[in-house]
DNA sequence: CGGTGTGAAAGTTTTCACAGCG
DNA sequence: CGCTGTGAAAACTTTCACACCG
């Protein structure tokens, strides 16, 4: 056992190496944007229980993912916001801001490059490029549309690492091989296809129509509900 | 025990009662999209295994995740596409179609609006709401931005079920407690907050940032690349 | 006290493996 | 044959419960 306790205030272990559940990973970056709502409104410490209950989880759930990374935490207080919001994006990774290059400029593309929220996680588009003349050129929210040709040259002398796809489902494929051509290490996919990639490089899929498809198998099959817990303010 | 397995081409057994785990729905939602690429491709039958394999799982998984909605398969031959999607969709409850409300018409909300992606599915955007007096009025994508204080009227009339919240951070435990005063029985949420629903509400989260991060811990926990495996066979 | 960190127990999901069927 | 449907085993995740700490 690694057993450690020295200093009060622990940075993060290491991202240590061991398999770490995915779905440990999601939470922690729910634990993350919690945390910063919580600074941005003064709070100094808190506790397990007190952050599950802020998102449904139990507190034993929350001292066990975060115990995956680390020691975090002062026994009787709970954790210093500050410091497990430096812990956790040195966990995540984003404590150093990434270079993103995104591919496909329509609709929703242009939409992304506007959005706020990356920016404020450290993620940057650096680079947009889409395959339509028409668009190659004009400059959207600050960021130039390249031509596909200059993707690679262009992740190169940047040094983007992830990238974004945001084309139509036929010619996913074909944009991410280019992708992967060009270095990217991972990629996040809003078309509503399964990419085929080689193992090394990442991948997450954001299909728009499958997150109602759960909402609306959600609503059906909540026909199920007859005796019930009056009790307990729910939680899934 | 709901024990049956009268005619050949089954229908889907019922939207079952028992709880099915999230992880089997969300799984049941990308063999749809597969099947539906299929059939355009127009192949007729698929086994378990090269369902499962186009999707990077099991053929076991595959059966299993069937298994909890009733027997749609042919022994020997597999699944027949057509049929399977049938099912899938009673299962998912996207055999009927759903109108949707969206609450904020912003830069991710408009692009929303032309994403085609939900038509194809069987959703359709009835309404848009928004705070904004600039934007009300106007008509993006053929819907026209209606003030916010019409939302449960326009709920009511168009027997909408489901909203989508686009709005900002600060914004959208607000625009949620609107919705769910119109009645409506569930929302994906846009925004990066947590919301506090009533229980009888569902609730998917979509938050932009935090796929980049998961993709962002990926790639750097892929560190601990040492004694690799170059061959596919396992062998531990 | 109030709270963490953590083994051990309970519960859930995945994989295995095989009978049975067209 | 080739492939489904499904119990039983294995693997994994969550919850429990408690020693220990400031």
């Amino acid at each position: 056992m690694t057993d450690q306790r020295p200093q009060p205030p622990q940075t993060a272990d290491l991202p240590s190496d061991a398999s770490v559940p995915k779905v440990v990973v999601s939470r922690l970056s729910l634990y993350l944007r919690e945390l910063q709502r919580l600074v941005a409104a003064g709070q100094q410490t808190i506790s397990s229980s007190q952050l599950g209950t802020m998102l449904g989880f139990s507190d034993a759930q929350v001292r066990k993912d975060l115990g995956f990374f680390g020691q975090f935490g002062y026994p009787g207080v709970g954790y210093r916001c500050d410091e497990l919001i430096r812990a956790m994006r040195d966990i995540l990774g984003t404590n150093h801001s990434w270079s993103v290059a995104m591919v496909g400029a329509g609709n929703l593309g242009q939409a992304l490059l506007g959005y706020r929220g990356f920016g404020r996680q450290n993620f940057a588009i650096a680079a947009a490029f889409d395959a339509d003349p028409a668009k190659v050129g004009q400059t959207i929210q600050g960021v130039r549309i390249q031509p596909l040709a200059e993707l690679a040259e262009t992740v190169r002398q940047k040094g983007i690492r992830l990238g974004m796809l945001v084309v139509p489902a036929e010619r996913a494929q074909e944009a991410a091989d280019r992708l992967v051509a060009a270095g990217i290490e991972g990629i996040v996919n809003f078309a509503p296809v399964t990419l085929v990639l080689p193992p090394h490089v990442q991948n997450v899929g954001v299909d728009l129509a499958i997150e109602l498809e759960q909402l609306s198998f959600a609503v059906t099959s909540k026909l199920a509900k007859a005796a019930g817990e009056p009790g307990v303010p729910a939680e899934p």
